[in-house]
DNA sequence: TACATTATTGCAACATTAGTGCAATTACAA
DNA sequence: TTGTAATTGCACTAATGTTGCAATAATGTA
């Protein structure tokens, strides 16, 4: 299944890769993750995109085609880690989106908010727009909050002209 | 699979069912879709829980285990049919609860906040608390809103002193 | 630079959830 | 009561999620 099999260093992997992709490694190596090709190539994919994406859609844009398996353990670890986030989704399949910074192993901060278009169906993170306060009835203790917005995206309203 | 076989008119469903479940098929009636035997118990299930419920949850409460894709088509169709809505998830699983009056079959407000406890995991509907307005950056156009709650139900708030 | 250790990957296998087509059955209304 | 259209059940297939284990690769250390 590997397209190129084992033959490159790290160093060469990222020299391929360009210059732009260094601080690849120390991304995940902040963490604590060790920095794989398989790794490198996704985190770079989230990098290259501000849309939440679904792990079929990874794989359709991944360089190189390996294991399902590997990439669905390579999600679930940078969430663990907290380089990923889960955003929300009631088509039944999991989406992710690269995390903002302050989010750590045990506690994520994306309190932003996610936007997802019934045009191109995009989802879109828009981390500038913060979730609003919402006052709990009696009793309920908050704990983190989710918003996800249904609308048109620009680019949609722009291209409905 | 039927445990009952087909040997009961409505009525005496209805009957066995009792008094107040007669507005069941109202319900249905009114939104142009047929009562069935399985559509009821369905329909109950939702009207006895203020939770949003899984397939498997609901296969496991009803009352006469019929076919899994009986069940898949009914929640799609009250669902098409503004009876239920989809709740936000990150899990994996598809959550429906019931709609509040206002929900049509080309559109829900279901505009509630919905409450995700981490400690018994049940998925409630929070009427009463609306979802704040949200500024969207320029361009975007604003459809409809969920909002995902996560936090302790006052139930588990009580039970863990 | 080589080696040992530990993390990561790939493979196999399985579970769960989604979804479609079609024939048999049922609900409803004429 | 009966005809027709909606609904159900069955058979199948696809997609997604998950675990165990052996092979392999990444990193720290000698």
């Amino acid at each position: 299944m590997m397209e190129i099999p084992v033959l490159f260093s790290i160093f060469e992997i990222e020299e391929s890769l360009g210059v732009e992709e260094a601080p690849l490694k120390d991304m995940l190596r902040g963490t604590g993750l060790r920095y794989t090709k398989q790794r490198g190539e996704v985190l770079q994919l989230f990098r290259e995109h501000d849309t939440a994406l679904t792990q079929a859609e990874l794989e359709k844009m991944l360089p190189s085609q390996f294991d399902r398996i590997t990439l669905y353990r390579i999600l679930r670890s940078f969430e663990a880690s907290g380089l990923l986030h889960k955003v929300l989704d009631d088509s039944g399949t999991t989406r992710f989106a690269l995390c903002r910074t302050g989010c750590s192993e045990h506690e994520h901060h994306d309190e932003h908010v996610h936007f997802r278009c019934s045009s191109c169906s995009k989802t879109l993170c828009l981390p500038e727009v913060a979730i609003p306060d919402v006052k709990l009835p009696k009793g309920y203790v908050f704990g983190d909050a989710k918003l996800l917005i249904d609308g048109i995206c620009p680019e949609c309203v722009i291209s409905s002209n």
